[in-house]
DNA sequence: ACTTTACTACGAATTATTTCGTACAACGAA
DNA sequence: TTCGTTGTACGAAATAATTCGTAGTAAAGT
Protein backbone atom coordinates (compact mmCIF):
# COMPACT_ATOMS: atom_id res chain seq x y z
CA UNK A 1 0.00 0.00 0.00
CA UNK A 2 2.49 2.68 1.15
CA UNK A 3 5.06 2.26 -1.44
CA UNK A 4 6.68 5.69 -0.58
CA UNK A 5 8.03 4.13 3.08
CA UNK A 6 10.12 1.32 3.74
CA UNK A 7 13.12 2.90 2.13
CA UNK A 8 15.09 5.08 4.51
CA UNK A 9 16.80 7.51 2.96
CA UNK A 10 20.36 7.62 3.85
CA UNK A 11 22.36 10.28 4.77
CA UNK A 12 22.92 11.52 1.57
CA UNK A 13 19.88 11.26 0.46
CA UNK A 14 18.59 13.77 3.09
CA UNK A 15 20.67 16.68 2.42
CA UNK A 16 18.66 16.41 -0.93
CA UNK A 17 15.38 15.83 0.85
CA UNK A 18 15.98 18.42 2.80
CA UNK A 19 16.93 21.20 -0.30
CA UNK A 20 13.43 19.76 -1.81
CA UNK A 21 11.72 20.16 1.25
CA UNK A 22 12.86 23.88 1.27
CA UNK A 23 12.82 24.94 -2.20
CA UNK A 24 9.96 22.69 -3.82
CA UNK A 25 10.15 21.33 -7.10
CA UNK A 26 13.89 21.78 -8.97
CA UNK A 27 16.22 20.59 -11.24
CA UNK A 28 19.73 18.65 -10.73
CA UNK A 29 21.58 21.73 -10.97
CA UNK A 30 19.60 23.55 -8.72
CA UNK A 31 19.87 20.98 -5.94
CA UNK A 32 23.22 20.51 -6.77
CA UNK A 33 23.97 24.20 -7.06
CA UNK A 34 22.92 24.20 -2.91
CA UNK A 35 24.49 21.41 -2.12
CA UNK A 36 27.73 22.87 -3.10
CA UNK A 37 27.59 25.32 -0.59
CA UNK A 38 28.38 23.11 2.10
CA UNK A 39 29.61 19.54 -0.17
CA UNK A 40 31.94 19.54 -2.53
CA UNK A 41 31.08 16.24 -4.69
CA UNK A 42 30.42 16.44 -8.04
CA UNK A 43 27.50 16.92 -10.64
CA UNK A 44 26.83 13.84 -11.54
CA UNK A 45 27.18 12.17 -8.27
CA UNK A 46 24.17 13.68 -7.01
CA UNK A 47 22.69 13.40 -10.37
CA UNK A 48 23.04 10.08 -9.83
CA UNK A 49 21.83 10.04 -6.43
CA UNK A 50 18.44 11.65 -7.23
CA UNK A 51 17.99 8.89 -9.70
CA UNK A 52 18.62 6.37 -7.37
CA UNK A 53 15.96 8.44 -4.92
CA UNK A 54 13.45 8.11 -7.86
CA UNK A 55 13.99 4.64 -8.31
CA UNK A 56 13.42 4.15 -4.72
CA UNK A 57 10.35 6.04 -4.45
CA UNK A 58 12.03 9.25 -2.42
CA UNK A 59 11.59 11.04 -5.72
CA UNK A 60 9.10 11.50 -8.11
CA UNK A 61 10.26 13.55 -11.34
CA UNK A 62 9.00 15.13 -13.94
CA UNK A 63 10.93 13.93 -17.29
CA UNK A 64 8.87 16.55 -19.92
CA UNK A 65 11.15 18.39 -20.77
CA UNK A 66 14.55 17.43 -21.36
CA UNK A 67 15.71 19.00 -17.86
CA UNK A 68 14.05 17.28 -15.37
CA UNK A 69 12.06 18.51 -12.40
CA UNK A 70 12.35 16.58 -9.31
CA UNK A 71 10.10 16.85 -6.15
CA UNK A 72 10.14 15.15 -2.81
CA UNK A 73 8.10 12.10 -2.40
CA UNK A 74 8.02 11.72 0.60
CA UNK A 75 6.30 14.12 3.36
CA UNK A 76 8.97 16.02 5.62
CA UNK A 77 7.00 15.07 8.36
CA UNK A 78 6.99 11.99 7.75
CA UNK A 79 10.58 11.53 8.07
CA UNK A 80 10.56 13.62 10.67
CA UNK A 81 8.49 11.34 12.63
CA UNK A 82 10.63 8.54 11.89
CA UNK A 83 13.52 10.13 12.79
CA UNK A 84 12.61 11.44 16.23
CA UNK A 85 10.66 8.09 17.39
CA UNK A 86 14.14 6.45 16.97
CA UNK A 87 15.69 9.09 18.68
CA UNK A 88 12.80 8.55 21.49
CA UNK A 89 13.35 4.93 21.65
CA UNK A 90 17.10 4.55 21.29
CA UNK A 91 19.21 7.27 22.76
CA UNK A 92 16.94 8.54 25.09
CA UNK A 93 15.20 5.56 25.74
CA UNK A 94 11.08 6.52 26.21
CA UNK A 95 11.72 9.58 27.46
CA UNK A 96 10.92 12.55 25.23
CA UNK A 97 10.89 14.98 28.31
CA UNK A 98 14.24 14.46 28.11
CA UNK A 99 15.04 14.67 24.45
CA UNK A 100 12.86 18.04 25.14
CA UNK A 101 14.91 19.40 27.55
CA UNK A 102 18.03 18.84 26.03
CA UNK A 103 16.63 20.22 22.91
CA UNK A 104 15.84 23.62 24.50
CA UNK A 105 19.28 23.03 26.43
CA UNK A 106 21.26 23.00 23.32
CA UNK A 107 19.67 25.30 20.90
CA UNK A 108 18.70 28.55 23.04
CA UNK A 109 14.28 28.78 22.18
CA UNK A 110 12.95 32.16 22.04
CA UNK A 111 10.31 33.66 24.09
CA UNK A 112 7.77 33.25 21.03
CA UNK A 113 8.78 29.51 21.23
CA UNK A 114 8.57 29.36 24.80
CA UNK A 115 5.44 30.21 25.18
CA UNK A 116 4.23 28.09 22.02
CA UNK A 117 5.62 25.09 23.19
CA UNK A 118 4.20 26.21 26.99
CA UNK A 119 0.94 26.11 25.11
CA UNK A 120 1.03 23.23 23.06
CA UNK A 121 1.70 21.64 26.88
CA UNK A 122 -1.51 23.40 27.95
CA UNK A 123 -3.23 21.82 25.44
CA UNK A 124 -1.90 18.15 25.77
CA UNK A 125 -2.11 18.25 29.46
CA UNK A 126 -5.94 18.88 29.18
CA UNK A 127 -7.32 16.57 26.69
CA UNK A 128 -5.82 12.97 27.41
CA UNK A 129 -7.38 11.40 24.94
CA UNK A 130 -7.84 13.48 21.52
CA UNK A 131 -5.25 13.09 19.42
CA UNK A 132 -3.37 16.41 17.95
CA UNK A 133 -1.94 16.84 14.70
CA UNK A 134 1.14 18.50 15.12
CA UNK A 135 2.84 21.87 13.12
CA UNK A 136 5.71 21.40 10.36
CA UNK B 1 42.02 18.57 23.29
CA UNK B 2 38.56 16.08 23.03
CA UNK B 3 40.21 12.92 21.63
CA UNK B 4 37.15 11.39 22.47
CA UNK B 5 34.95 13.53 19.88
CA UNK B 6 35.99 13.53 16.10
CA UNK B 7 34.59 10.26 15.57
CA UNK B 8 31.23 10.03 14.93
CA UNK B 9 29.19 6.86 15.44
CA UNK B 10 28.19 4.78 13.42
CA UNK B 11 24.47 2.87 13.46
CA UNK B 12 25.79 -0.53 14.61
CA UNK B 13 28.50 1.66 17.31
CA UNK B 14 25.26 3.47 18.62
CA UNK B 15 23.64 0.34 19.77
CA UNK B 16 26.49 -1.22 21.52
CA UNK B 17 26.92 2.34 23.40
CA UNK B 18 23.62 2.43 24.17
CA UNK B 19 23.79 -1.07 25.66
CA UNK B 20 26.92 0.51 27.97
CA UNK B 21 25.50 3.41 28.77
CA UNK B 22 22.63 1.28 30.37
CA UNK B 23 24.11 -1.93 31.50
CA UNK B 24 27.61 -0.12 32.81
CA UNK B 25 30.90 -1.87 31.89
CA UNK B 26 30.51 -5.31 30.30
CA UNK B 27 32.19 -7.84 28.54
CA UNK B 28 31.77 -8.66 24.45
CA UNK B 29 29.16 -11.28 25.63
CA UNK B 30 27.20 -9.26 27.80
CA UNK B 31 26.62 -6.73 24.93
CA UNK B 32 26.14 -9.09 22.39
CA UNK B 33 23.78 -11.46 24.26
CA UNK B 34 21.39 -8.02 24.54
CA UNK B 35 21.94 -7.33 20.75
CA UNK B 36 20.95 -10.56 20.34
CA UNK B 37 17.29 -9.88 21.18
CA UNK B 38 16.94 -7.68 18.28
CA UNK B 39 19.26 -8.24 15.98
CA UNK B 40 21.03 -11.42 14.90
CA UNK B 41 24.66 -10.98 13.91
CA UNK B 42 27.29 -13.04 15.16
CA UNK B 43 29.35 -13.42 18.55
CA UNK B 44 32.18 -12.30 16.37
CA UNK B 45 30.68 -9.37 14.63
CA UNK B 46 29.95 -7.76 17.91
CA UNK B 47 33.87 -8.36 18.44
CA UNK B 48 35.10 -6.73 16.33
CA UNK B 49 32.93 -3.86 16.32
CA UNK B 50 33.77 -3.32 19.75
CA UNK B 51 37.57 -3.72 19.05
CA UNK B 52 37.14 -0.71 16.46
CA UNK B 53 35.43 1.18 18.75
CA UNK B 54 38.02 0.79 21.27
CA UNK B 55 40.48 1.52 18.62
CA UNK B 56 38.66 4.44 17.30
CA UNK B 57 38.23 6.13 21.34
CA UNK B 58 34.51 5.04 21.41
CA UNK B 59 35.79 2.60 24.15
CA UNK B 60 37.81 2.09 26.93
CA UNK B 61 38.66 -1.82 27.71
CA UNK B 62 40.10 -3.31 30.51
CA UNK B 63 42.19 -6.34 29.37
CA UNK B 64 43.81 -7.16 32.97
CA UNK B 65 41.88 -11.03 32.81
CA UNK B 66 41.58 -12.76 30.02
CA UNK B 67 37.68 -11.97 29.67
CA UNK B 68 37.84 -8.21 29.04
CA UNK B 69 36.36 -5.23 30.17
CA UNK B 70 34.57 -2.50 27.75
CA UNK B 71 33.00 1.02 29.06
CA UNK B 72 31.85 3.17 26.93
CA UNK B 73 34.50 6.37 26.58
CA UNK B 74 31.98 8.50 25.05
CA UNK B 75 29.51 10.46 27.69
CA UNK B 76 25.74 9.88 26.43
CA UNK B 77 24.99 13.66 27.02
CA UNK B 78 27.75 14.32 24.34
CA UNK B 79 26.34 12.20 21.24
CA UNK B 80 22.85 13.55 22.78
CA UNK B 81 24.00 16.76 22.42
CA UNK B 82 25.69 16.28 18.81
CA UNK B 83 22.46 14.46 17.52
CA UNK B 84 20.24 16.49 19.10
CA UNK B 85 21.98 19.86 17.14
CA UNK B 86 22.05 17.99 13.94
CA UNK B 87 18.69 17.46 13.86
CA UNK B 88 17.43 20.59 14.65
CA UNK B 89 20.04 21.95 12.18
CA UNK B 90 19.04 20.08 9.42
CA UNK B 91 15.50 18.29 9.65
CA UNK B 92 14.09 21.14 11.46
CA UNK B 93 16.17 24.33 10.51
CA UNK B 94 16.90 25.69 13.91
CA UNK B 95 13.69 25.46 15.31
CA UNK B 96 14.05 23.50 18.36
CA UNK B 97 10.15 24.37 19.09
CA UNK B 98 9.22 22.38 16.13
CA UNK B 99 11.58 19.34 17.09
CA UNK B 100 10.00 20.09 20.90
CA UNK B 101 6.35 19.67 19.60
CA UNK B 102 7.01 17.02 16.83
CA UNK B 103 8.94 14.49 20.16
CA UNK B 104 5.52 15.16 22.60
CA UNK B 105 2.91 14.54 19.73
CA UNK B 106 4.59 11.57 18.75
CA UNK B 107 5.37 9.96 21.89
CA UNK B 108 2.95 10.45 24.61
CA UNK B 109 4.78 12.14 28.06
CA UNK B 110 3.12 11.41 31.37
CA UNK B 111 1.64 14.05 33.21
CA UNK B 112 4.58 14.06 35.46
CA UNK B 113 7.20 15.03 32.48
CA UNK B 114 4.90 17.80 31.25
CA UNK B 115 5.34 19.26 34.67
CA UNK B 116 8.97 18.27 34.45
CA UNK B 117 8.94 20.16 31.38
CA UNK B 118 6.79 23.24 32.28
CA UNK B 119 9.57 23.91 34.81
CA UNK B 120 12.46 23.33 32.85
CA UNK B 121 10.33 26.42 30.45
CA UNK B 122 10.14 28.20 33.89
CA UNK B 123 13.13 28.19 34.21
CA UNK B 124 14.95 28.95 31.27
CA UNK B 125 12.47 31.92 30.51
CA UNK B 126 13.51 33.75 33.79
CA UNK B 127 17.02 33.37 33.99
CA UNK B 128 18.16 34.18 30.82
CA UNK B 129 22.03 33.85 31.37
CA UNK B 130 22.35 30.57 33.31
CA UNK B 131 23.89 27.50 32.30
CA UNK B 132 21.87 24.74 33.76
CA UNK B 133 23.41 20.93 33.28
CA UNK B 134 20.43 19.06 33.04
CA UNK B 135 19.36 15.31 33.49
CA UNK B 136 20.27 12.07 32.01
C1' DA C 1 47.52 -34.81 30.11
C1' DC C 2 43.68 -34.24 27.14
C1' DT C 3 39.39 -32.29 25.72
C1' DT C 4 36.05 -28.90 25.80
C1' DT C 5 34.69 -24.29 26.32
C1' DA C 6 35.08 -19.35 26.22
C1' DC C 7 37.75 -15.84 24.66
C1' DT C 8 40.52 -12.57 21.51
C1' DA C 9 42.74 -11.32 17.10
C1' DC C 10 42.36 -10.35 12.60
C1' DG C 11 42.09 -10.98 7.55
C1' DA C 12 38.89 -10.97 4.28
C1' DA C 13 34.29 -11.33 2.17
C1' DT C 14 29.99 -8.99 1.74
C1' DT C 15 27.00 -5.29 1.42
C1' DA C 16 25.88 -0.40 1.39
C1' DT C 17 26.92 4.18 -0.02
C1' DT C 18 29.14 7.66 -2.49
C1' DT C 19 31.61 9.32 -6.25
C1' DC C 20 32.94 9.91 -10.89
C1' DG C 21 34.11 9.09 -15.89
C1' DT C 22 32.39 8.62 -20.22
C1' DA C 23 28.95 8.22 -23.83
C1' DC C 24 25.41 10.19 -25.97
C1' DA C 25 21.13 13.31 -26.98
C1' DA C 26 18.94 17.88 -27.32
C1' DC C 27 19.27 22.69 -28.02
C1' DG C 28 20.77 27.12 -29.26
C1' DA C 29 24.05 30.10 -31.44
C1' DA C 30 27.24 31.19 -35.15
C1' DT D 1 25.11 22.51 -40.47
C1' DT D 2 28.51 22.45 -37.05
C1' DC D 3 29.99 23.74 -32.39
C1' DG D 4 29.76 24.40 -27.67
C1' DT D 5 26.86 23.88 -23.77
C1' DT D 6 23.80 21.54 -20.73
C1' DG D 7 21.48 17.50 -19.70
C1' DT D 8 20.67 12.37 -18.74
C1' DA D 9 22.14 7.48 -18.33
C1' DC D 10 24.73 4.23 -16.41
C1' DG D 11 28.72 1.20 -15.43
C1' DA D 12 32.10 0.87 -12.42
C1' DA D 13 35.60 2.45 -9.10
C1' DA D 14 36.38 4.11 -4.43
C1' DT D 15 34.91 4.12 0.39
C1' DA D 16 32.58 2.88 4.38
C1' DA D 17 30.32 -0.33 7.35
C1' DT D 18 29.06 -4.87 8.66
C1' DT D 19 29.66 -9.63 9.00
C1' DC D 20 31.97 -13.83 9.56
C1' DG D 21 35.50 -17.66 9.38
C1' DT D 22 39.47 -19.40 11.18
C1' DA D 23 43.49 -19.57 14.10
C1' DG D 24 45.31 -19.44 18.44
C1' DT D 25 45.31 -19.11 23.67
C1' DA D 26 43.98 -19.64 28.47
C1' DA D 27 41.17 -21.89 31.87
C1' DA D 28 38.38 -25.45 33.66
C1' DG D 29 36.71 -30.03 33.70
C1' DT D 30 37.59 -35.02 33.61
Amino acid sequence: MNNSKQNKPTESEMEILQVLWEQGSSTVREVHEILSETKDSGYTTTLKLMQIMNEKGLLNRNDESKTHIYTAAVKKESIQKQVVSKMINGLFKGSSAKLVMHALGNHRASKQEILEIKKYLDEIENKESSKTKNNN
